[in-house]
DNA sequence: TCAGTATATGTCAATAATGACATATTTGCA
DNA sequence: TGCAAATATGTCATTATTGACATATACTGA
């Protein structure tokens, strides 16, 4: 079932919202946060095979070592504009964003 | 030349930035303005297609009228993930989506 | 033309995301 | 094992993004 999933999400941290529009909202939300888990996997196959260290990738997109991990991590905080930087930063091709939106 | 399409980007009030590292970063900025180009134009499109005004797909995703014509704009003030957000708000298939980021 | 509807633009207080930092934990290898 | 490099986690002041609002402008049909 769908709410299975939501809980794993809800527990990893993010907020899914629990009150009447949660049907509502929750479709969207869940496809979002699916989309953003799925780049930030992508963000470390990328990284790993472009042989980078976190510290070598934050340099690269002027960020720190730790917003890296907590990309790397699906952390709520994260915007999909950094893990989309990110992910271009590594080295991705367009393709392998593509692909990664594919994957989800 | 890249500079023509840096200059018409800056003109529409996007931060590239002129320092030292300009052209190092010029080039990954560009690539996600772009992506976000596509994304934004992918909104509209998919908004008419429904036959959904502004105001019906700004009360789909609890935005505002002012935030969706913003999105449609390319305003720099707009991040990705709301854009995303008005993407799949609007109906947008994750092929749909996927299209938009193959046009880029 | 005009009225009604849709879209655009500017502003701002509230909120979310950020880099930086400290520090903990894990990993790999001699 | 033990050391060093890499990665993870928590916090916070600064900065970016947000919805809401007012209002301007564009569009459409009568």
């Amino acid at each position: 079932m769908k709410t299975k999933k939501l809980e794993r999400l809800q527990s990893a941290g993010w907020k899914v919202g629990n009150t009447e529009d949660f049907l509502q909202l929750s479709d969207e939300e869940a496809r979002l946060v699916a989309l953003k888990l799925s780049l930030t996997s992508a963000v470390k196959k990328s990284r790993i095979k472009r042989k980078l260290s976190q510290i070598d990738l934050a340099q690269r997109m002027k960020s720190s070592q730790s917003r890296i991990a907590k990309i790397e991590a699906g952390d709520p905080s994260v915007s999909l504009d950094l893990i989309v930087r990110a992910l271009i930063a590594s080295g991705a091709t367009t393709r392998d964003i593509q692909v990664a939106f594919t994957t989800n």
